[in-house]
RNA sequence: GGGCCACUAGCUCAGUUGGUUAGAGCGCGCCCCUGAUAAGGGCGAGGUCUGUGGUUCAAAUCCACAGUGGCCCA
């Protein structure tokens, strides 16, 4: 017959997981899930890119638990899906990675290497990486359609791009323009900030500092000071710059005088300058002066002025500061502000270019001391000497990172700024300021630099043409086609990338001529931006298209504020007028369990191959949606034991039900128990798994899993301390009595709804306890616990006052085991009474439905609740300010007061008849209502009793013999208990217990009058056939035990 | 320089629209249970909510300023 089977005690994740992995396999379960809901309602997610560039890590884990999460949830509700997954296939980090498997530190490397050879190999890494990523996508649990992710190397992808740009061009988008980078001259590279996230790029280093005197045009012995700290850059200076607000000072010096701001002559002239004049530094604003260099061929032509610019400081320097336009990006902001001239000393290997006199052709790392020479022998050095600060430094090589103006290409973001504005407002942040995150990155978005100038990406189709200067974009494959001057060529293409693309060329669209591709590459967040398009076939008009886009919701790490959602946003609003998702879930970073960031070289990093097989990849899922998505994630292997310690607390009540449904021949399929007749404990636990579905349900439509997972926590804990812990018994009730099969009906209903509840989140455990069950017992069931419905829930069943009520009668029973506590009298000791003060009638009557339960939890005979009169307590009267505040206002105080002055006692008592209380304010009587008031017992000094929030439980501690007789007889069953543990029996091994009293006659008198009155009770309990008032034969197991003082020598042995 | 977000028990975090005994888990101390047992459970000690000022009858919660930390933009 169909069973089920057995559970072992200890639950190993990661091996189970394997098990359920080849069971989903074998099975094809997602084919069969896709196949079940495709001609349903669509679900649309669109997956953002994952590196391919390195094995997955813990944090990408995170995301993808979410992602995994709720497609899962929505296949449940019957959604169809896509379940595409991506990989991000090109950029400079996947350069740099090939780089360093090649052993290559700079870009001629790569140039000497080829082109071709190159690409095949980052095309190899990405290979490489996307299959170990996809395996271990596929260990975390996620179901995706792996043979058919998408990469944004493929052509279609950058076809679609190329569309893109060409839109933007015929919408007059599209312009090159001048941008000052970070630049290593040994790398020959741009370090774009995009891409250097997270990096370590800033190191201590002592520099040469100079401090010039330049001389003022037109003014005889007067001079400005000035500052640097790069040397090389003086040969391009066209301005200088002062803080208009700031206050400034001439200051005289061997009948010199300098100009300098207030609050740096200190430091600068060190006691020999002398101040004799304070000014506004607008003052010198439109003043000329003679450059550092006023005879080098790239200095003739402008003019060298003073400008005003209110970010400069006095924390360094002078206050009045060195611009090189060519140098810097802030300089070469102020140069557009001001027109100034801009001057570009370098290429990119760091040699100066021509017009600059011996400089030219030298490196920019060895001429300081040629500069100094020059400087002193022109007489405006005033001093130099060594300055230590922080200074950007290649990430790669740890060379000094110069600033260098380099000609890019953009996209204009002026037009698009309010619409993408605008359409940002109707989509849905998860959390909410996510919304106003976006907009501050759109109001405050610059141009967006689409060009690099790198190897491996997009091949930017644009045509320069040298004979007409035109630039020519091509949109598409065909155009390039019909546009080549060679048309065999471009469908002899290998493929859309460098080096072989390079080799089109095409005609001039406006003069004929042949023109060449620019060797730029694109900014690879074009490469993910355009996903939604490409991957939908939209240029070939494809009707899915139009079914899925928009995304109904996307999710990655908030920094894809500034990336992915923007990149997303741009082309979707350039091509669609619309935003390109509804909904966006963001969340934050991980780290390690302590809070701090995990790195390789802290030796706290934690690798994703390693956590999943030691914890288990249920987890870790479960992990991190118990995490706040506002938060950064502590990631660890003790957060990780928690986690999974309350998870067993699910698995030991599922071990628990299989266990005993087992040893009674349970059949769910042919039972049923209407919910009517069954117990309040039942009715209990079904409202409260009623009320979880319908919460978990909101939860996970508003993508907050975190509640979600909190509202599972709580209630497994409320099924195993509460629901189990005080129906045990009924589940080893021999004979299938109604009550039994109740416990059995409620339980089993419980367990297989709440395995579908949080399937989503623990595809493998779920599974497992599914397959035992459910399928176990009916073939019929769908074959996967993920082919089942998302569980409905019905509200009538969600009996909000016996929620209360029970939740009431626990903390009764909580402050009973306080008292307990108190009083040193153990549980296993009955008492006579327990006295219990509730606040109103409706919480008597709801605690006497559950008298049984709170009596036999404390082991207490009877309950007897405690009204006005009882002498026992005393009384507090407590205003309840959240009704009087917004009544009496400001008289609340003096009220309050006038409560605590009147008889307690009398209070109580008129509270309890429903009548008012009155009070005299200010000589004013003031009738407050019995809801006003509540009534706090508090306790007597010389009673043993608990209290909390005015409830109160005190218990009667005189024990009689007949208490302490069935207080030994419980002692006594501990015992055997414990005997039969040592023994080895089995659960249901039935037995013949000896119970031998050596010492006098009063003990005996007393071991035989306990028998007799609870010796059945004690045979029940501990399966024993008879007791036998003797000691036991010497085969049997025996023990000496002290029976509340009494020697007994205990023996059991199994029943023939 | 501008903006955003945090700051609650030893640690990691909750705390619903302001309402008078501020919660959980872990850790710690003590204990219970023994038919979920190399499990399970309970009780307790720990904070006055970063600081200051304000609004209010009432502030962890709202406002301002300061401090510390983090993130983003310049």
């Amino acid at each position: 017959m169909a069973g089920f089977k057995e559970v072992s005690r200890d639950l190993d994740f990661p091996s189970m997981e394997h098990r359920i992995l080849k069971f989903w396999e074998d099975t094809a379960a997602f084919n069969k899930l896709v196949e079940k809901n495709k001609d349903n309602p669509r679900w649309s997610f669109i997956d953002g890119p994952i590196t391919a560039n390195n094995p997955m890590g813990v944090h990408h884990a995170w995301g993808r638990t979410y992602k995994d999460v709720y497609q899962r949830f929505k296949a449940m509700q019957g959604y169809a899906q896509r379940y595409q997954n991506g990989f991000d296939c090109q950029g400079l980090w996947l350069e740099v990675e090939v780089e360093k498997d090649l052993g290559f530190d700079s870009k001629h490397e790569i140039e000497e290497f080829g082109l071709d050879n190159f690409s095949r190999e980052c095309r190899k890494r990405v290979e490489h990486f996307s299959t170990v990523q996809t395996n271990q996508s596929i260990r975390l649990g996620q179901w995706m359609d792996w043979d058919n992710s998408y990469y944004t190397m493929d052509d279609a992808n950058i076809e679609h791009i190329w569309y893109f740009l060409k839109r933007c061009h015929e919408k007059g988008w599209l312009y090159k323009g001048w941008r000052s980078m970070p630049w290593c001259i040994r790398c020959g590279t741009s370090l774009s900030q995009h891409e250097l996230v997270g990096t370590d790029t800033y190191r201590e280093v002592t520099h040469p500092s100079i401090t010039l005197r330049l001389p003022v045009k037109g003014r005889e012995n007067e001079y400005f000071m000035v500052w640097t700290t790069t040397p090389w850059t003086l040969a391009a200076n066209t301005a200088l710059a002062v803080h208009p607000d700031l206050t400034y000072v001439a200051a005289e010096s061997n009948g010199d005088t300098y100009y300098l701001s207030k609050g740096t002559l200190e430091s600068v002239g060190r006691g020999k300058l002398n101040a004799v004049r304070e000014f506004a530094g607008a003052e010198l604003v439109g003043l000329e002066y003679v450059g550092p260099w006023p005879d080098l061929p790239a200095q003739q032509g402008f003019a060298t002025k003073v400008v005003g610019w209110d970010i400069v400081g006095e924390e360094e320097g002078t206050g009045i500061v060195h611009i090189a336009p060519g140098c810097g990006a802030e300089d070469y902001e102020l140069s557009q502000e001001h027109g100034l001239h801009v001057i570009v000393p370098i290429d990119g290997d760091g040699n100066y270019v021509e017009g600059f006199g011996s400089l030219s052709g030298r490196n920019i790392t060895e001429t300081n001391e040629p500069i100094f020479d020059t400087l002193e022998e022109a007489g405006i050095v005033y001093r130099i000497e060594d300055y230590t600060h922080r200074y950007p430094v290649c990430w790669r090589c740890g060379e000094e990172v110069a600033f260098r103006l380099v000609e890019e290409w953009f996209i204009s973001a002026e037009e698009i700024r309010s619409q993408m504005l605008a359409e940002n407002q109707t989509v849905d942040w998860v959390p909410e300021y996510g919304r106003k995150r976006m907009d501050d990155w759109l109001i405050n978005m610059g141009d967006w630099c689409i060009s690099r100038k790198r190897f491996w990406g997009l091949p930017l189709p644009f045509y320069h043409c040298e004979d007409c200067d035109h630039v020519t974009i091509v949109g598409t494959v065909a155009e390039l086609e019909e546009r080549a001057t060679d048309a065999a060529k471009v469908r002899a293409l290998p493929e859309l990338h460098r080096p072989w693309i390079d080799e089109i060329t095409i005609n001039c669209a406006d003069c004929g001529a042949e023109a060449s591709r620019i060797p730029e590459v694109g900014d690879c967040w074009l490469d993910a931006g355009i996903v939604p398009f490409s991957t939908l076939g939209y240029l070939e008009g494809s009707a899915e298209w139009g079914k899925w886009y928009p995304a109904d919701w996307v999710s990655e790490m908030r920094e894809q504020i500034r990336l992915w959602f923007y990149a997303l946003a741009f082309m979707s609003v350039t091509l669609e007028d619309v935003r390109p998702y509804r909904n966006v879930l963001i969340y934050e970073k991980v780290n390690d369990e302590h809070g701090r960031p995990m790195h390789k070289s802290h030796g706290n990093a934690i690798w994703f191959d390693d956590a999943v097989e030691q914890m288990g990849a249920d987890v870790m899922r479960w992990l991190y949606c118990e995490s706040n998505t506002q938060q950064n994630l502590n990631f660890g292997y003790g957060v990780a034991a928690d986690v999974k310690r309350r998870l067993l607390l699910f698995w030991n009540v599922y071990n628990f039900f299989v266990t005993y449904a087992r040893l009674e021949d349970f059949d769910p399929t042919k039972v049923s128990v209407p919910l009517e007749v069954r117990s309040i404990l039942d009715r209990w636990i079904i409202a409260l798994l009623h009320k979880l579905v319908r919460d978990v349900t909101d939860d996970l439509e508003r993508f907050d899993a975190y509640s979600a997972s909190r509202r599972v926590n709580n209630f497994i804990e409320q099924l195993s301390t509460w629901y189990v812990r005080r129906g045990r018994r009924r589940y080893w009730k021999s004979g299938q009595d109604r009550d039994t099969l109740s416990a059995y009906v409620t339980l089993y209903e419980v367990l297989t709804t709440l395995t579908r509840t949080i399937a989503p989140v623990m595809p493998f455990l779920t599974e497992e306890v599914y397959q035992n069950l459910v399928r176990g017992v009916d073939t019929g069931a769908p074959e996967s616990v993920h082919h089942t419905e998302w569980p409905r829930y019905n509200a009538s069943l969600i009996d909000e006052d016996l929620l209360a009520h029970m939740g009431l009668a626990q903390q009764v029973v909580s402050l009973g085991r306080a008292a307990r506590s108190t009083s040193k009298i153990k549980v296993r000791q009955p008492l006579p009474e327990m006295l219990v003060h509730v606040k109103t009638a409706d919480e008597q009557a709801g605690l006497e439905r559950l008298q049984e339960h709170i009596l036999s939890e404390l082991n207490v005979k009877s309950i007897r609740f405690v009204g006005p009169d009882e002498e026992l307590v005393t009384y507090e009267l407590k205003p309840r300010f959240k009704l009087l505040g917004p009544k009496y206002g400001r008289q609340v105080k003096a009220i309050a007061a006038a409560l605590g002055q009147t008889d307690a006692q009398a209070g109580a008592r008129l509270v309890a008849q429903g009548e008012p209380v009155s009070v005299v304010v200010d000589g004013e009587s003031i009738e407050l209502l019995p809801e006003e008031v509540d009534v706090q017992a508090r306790e007597r000094a010389d009673y043993s009793v608990a209290t909390e929030e005015g409830y109160l439980v005190a218990l009667h501690t005189e024990i009689t013999p007949e208490l302490e007789r069935e207080g030994m007889a419980r002692e006594l069953i501990h015992h055997i208990q414990n005997l039969r543990r040592e023994a080895d029996f089995a659960l249901s091994d039935r037995i013949v217990t000896y119970v031998g009293v050596t010492d006098g006659e009063a003990d005996q008198a007393n071991v035989a009058a306990m028998l007799s009155a609870h010796g059945d009770a004690v045979a029940q309990e501990t399966l024993s056939l008879r007791v036998e008032p003797s000691v036991a034969p010497e085969d049997a197991h025996q023990e000496d035990v002290d029976l509340n003082g009494i020697a007994v020598t205990l023996g059991v042995e199994r029943a023939s």
